[in-house]
DNA sequence: AGCACGCCGACT
DNA sequence: GTCGGCGTGCTC
């Protein structure tokens, strides 16, 4: 009998596996979760390999503590994924495999219990009449558990007493009233049940008609033979769903195991795809379609983690978080709003949903089908260059609805013939406003910046309110009486006086949705305002319960954030108004162009998507401007095509690959000298002569929580030699000192 | 990342 | 004389 020794991926910042020797029976295999001695502590690690072999010493080998029968092993393929993903953002392998998983198999000492039955109380219709009402008005605890039961339809025993200490006992004592039922379910149920799915939408009683290029996507989805990455570029309104519907229907029904990865940029838009697959799919149990987002309670993300997992959810469908998903019988990835920014993961592991979401197709010879009325740059390159097959829509699917009208509202015109804005809304927009709210129909004004003003400034001496931790201004917010940093959330109330000279006539500088809302308000007697934003939806669920009173037609105007531009199907609004869009114009960012294209097609698309008439004003001081003049012919064609030119005059992805080395130091000195080490260090790795190396530069924000922060930009037009840098690089930069730390970006979005 | 060890300033 | 600051180093 020879010994054992398995690799184990830690979440650890280290990239190598550690060895530890194993006598447990039967041995464990790669992608098993064992429980492992690190340190002073014992952690939970995922199995990589299993050797008879180790090249540690002997005398520094430790033993597993024991392994997870609770969960079936991680497929090779999924290991194979996190292996890639952690190779290519230059990570460690525990670092991509471990958070995603659900926190139960994180802790060894929960293991037991996933394998013990759950106790589960289901709300009984005598309950939904009796509650809450029967409950008194100040008992708030009880009142938000039964919030939380008629949302949910039940809840299990653990999830109750995560809620409220004494939950449990309560559920018992409604348990006698008759108001709800308890279940007791076998553990390997548990893991695979999804009992918590919402109501779906009516079943339509006969599917949509496609147009003839709904079809013909459809077939060529069908078609496909192995791995072929689909660009499905579709003007809003143009039925985008109905061919991602259509494409699962086929594949699911082709193969009764097979499973359908759907991915959406936002969280607030899973609600509206979740009911419509569920209408489309009634024929599936309510358990083969689950969700997976951030917003997931833990145990019912644990839940759903696990039917993937089993394989008996048949459709995942989820936020970026989700590509990592385990399915086993992946059959066909759906990435909707391929374009969307929120796609990269922001902090971690800096990973692309949907660059992984290809990687995934590509390893498990599958078709993905990438979706969007302004694909990004890289994909739509792809497409030019054949590697993605493109699919279009041209036309909007529903009959008689038509792209709107999009009209530019100069604001130096506007000036010059002496029609002052109020506030920053045109004459021109202001009637229009007040038309549809004449004709009964709803309009949405956008604007890309929230609170109420993004700064208060006194007009005597200069002075502009600044964050006492950041270098950025604070943003004036009126409702709280309040300035806070969008940095790092510092708030103070409003001064009353300016502190530097003692003036008194100090004034918010600038427009954000807060201010917007008050004018319109005034502007626009009897109509009623409603702002949707980051700061009137902190609590969670409450932008589903805001946008379902536009939908319900409680509403007149609706001001908004990008946040109103995704995804939702407005059926009354007809009119569109962009207030502030210019800045974006001249950013050094030279991805802002693409993003405001995006973005003001998107929320042009909200306009008449009924039958109505569309119409979508966009106020600018530039309304010569070659993106406006593209965005008015909604020529998505032309602007791709001639910022592809321009970036690749001026070697800008796609057609250079880029990674980012971001430092933070208690001074800007401290970051930019670390960075011009680092910069030095790339002149001794032989792969780094195919790749420039920018100036370390400060970043825009310099400044956040007292920490100073700057970046070095490194490019190459050969991946391979890029990566090859940084692999070389990585051990390299481990070697510096003087900075509080530290971090490579593959593949940055924001430079 | 944690969590130690270790070497210098202000406190009972 | 110690408590504790965070720089440095290690984890199979």
């Amino acid at each position: 009998m020879s010994d054992v020794f398995v690799r184990v991926a830690l979440d650890h910042p280290l990239p190598t596996l550690f060895d530890y020797r194993c006598d447990i029976e039967p041995p464990p295999v790669p992608g098993m979760l064992v429980s492992v001695p690190f340190g002073k502590r014992d952690t939970v690690g995922l199995v990589c390999e299993v050797s008879d072999r180790s090249d540690v010493p002997s005398d520094r080998l430790r033993a597993v503590n024991a392994a997870c029968t609770a969960c079936p092993p991680l497929s090779a393929a999924w290991l194979k994924l996190a292996a890639f993903a952690a190779d290519y953002y230059q990570r460690g392998i525990g670092e991509v495999a471990l958070p995603g998983l659900p926190q139960a198999l994180r802790d060894a000492t929960r293991w037991a219990r996933l394998l013990a039955p759950e106790e589960r109380y289901r709300l009984m219709p005598a309950g939904r009449d009796a509650l809450p009402d029967a409950l008194p008005a100040r008992a708030s605890a009880l009142r938000r558990l039964a919030g939380v039961l008629a949302e949910a339809g039940s809840l299990s025993a653990a999830d109750a007493r995560a809620l409220h200490l004494k939950a449990v006992a309560t559920l018992d004592a409604w348990l006698a009233e008759g108001w709800v039922e308890r279940d007791v379910i076998e553990a390997a149920d548990v893991r695979a049940a999804a009992s918590d799915a919402p109501p779906a939408d009516a079943p339509p009683a006969t599917l949509p008609t496609l147009t003839d290029e709904q079809t013909a996507a459809v077939e060529a989805i069908r078609d496909a033979d192995g791995f072929v990455p689909f660009l499905l570029h579709g003007v809003t309104g143009s039925g985008k769903t109905e061919v991602y519907l259509r494409a699962l229907a086929g594949l699911l029904a082709a193969d009764p195991r097979a499973q359908a990865l759907v991915l959406v940029p936002e969280i607030n838009l899973t609600p509206q795809f979740e009911a419509a697959f569920r209408a489309r799919f009634a024929a599936l149990d309510a358990g083969a379609i689950v969700t997976l987002h951030s917003g997931l309670a833990e145990g019912e993300r644990a839940r759903h983690w696990f039917a993937a997992h089993t394989g008996r959810a048949r459709i995942v469908l989820g936020t970026r978080l989700a590509v990592l998903a385990s399915l086993p019988k992946l059959a066909i990835i759906v990435v909707d709003e391929e374009h969307d920014p929120a796609y990269k993961q922001q902090e971690g592991l800096r990973y692309s949903a949907r660059d992984l979401a290809i990687y995934r197709a590509k390893q498990l010879g599958i078709p993905v089908v990438l979706g969007s009325a302004t694909p990004s740059l890289e994909s739509w390159w792809q497409a030019d260059q054949g590697r993605y097959t493109r699919l279009t829509l041209s036309r909007r699917a529903v009959a008689d609805a038509v792209l709107p009208a999009i009209k530019l509202i100069d604001l130096e015109e506007e000036h010059r013939r002496g029609r002052a804005s109020i506030d920053g809304l045109s004459g021109p927009l202001i009637a229009a406003l007040k038309s549809r709210l004449e004709r009964g129909e709803q309009s949405l004004v956008f604007l890309n910046r929230r609170g109420y003003a993004p700064v208060l400034s006194c007009d005597a001496c200069g002075w502009v309110a600044g964050c006492p931790r950041c270098s950025a201004y604070v943003v004036l917010h009126k409702p709280e009486r309040a300035m806070r940093c969008h940095h790092c959330g510092w708030e103070s109330r409003i001064p009353r006086a300016c502190p530097d000279c003692g003036n008194v006539d100090i004034a918010p500088l600038g427009r954000g949705t807060q201010r917007v809302e008050e004018t319109l308000a005034e502007v626009v007697p009897g109509a009623r305002v409603l702002r949707i934003d980051a700061d009137s939806t902190r609590r969670k669920g409450s932008a589903q319960a805001l946008f379902s009173d536009v939908h319900a037609g409680e509403v007149d105007i609706l001001v908004g954030t990008q946040m109103i531009a995704k995804g939702h199907d407005f059926q009354r609004v007809s009119l569109v108004g962009v207030v502030n869009a210019d800045t974006a114009l001249f950013s050094h960012d030279f991805r802002a162009s693409e993003r405001l294209f995006a973005q003001l097609m998107q929320v042009s698309g909200r306009a008449g998507r009924a039958g109505l008439p569309g119409e979508v004003l966009v106020q600018t001081r530039y309304p010569r401007h070659a993106l406006y003049h593209a965005l008015a012919r909604h020529d998505y064609v032309g602007f791709a095509k001639s910022q592809l030119g321009e970036r690749r005059d001026a070697h800008l992805p796609p057609f250079v690959y880029q990674a980012l080395l971001r430092a933070e130091g208690r001074t800007l000195e401290a970051a930019l000298a670390f960075l011009q080490q680092a910069a030095a260090q790339l002149s001794t790795i032989p792969a780094a002569e195919r790749v420039s190396v920018y100036d370390a530069v400060p970043l825009t924000i310099v400044k956040v929580m007292h920490v100073h922060r700057a970046q070095l930009l490194i490019e190459s037009a050969s991946r391979g030699a890029l990566q090859a840098t940084l692999h070389a690089w990585q051990p390299m930069l481990r070697t510096l000192k003087g900075v509080l730390r530290w971090n490579l970006e593959v593949d940055p979005l924001d430079i």
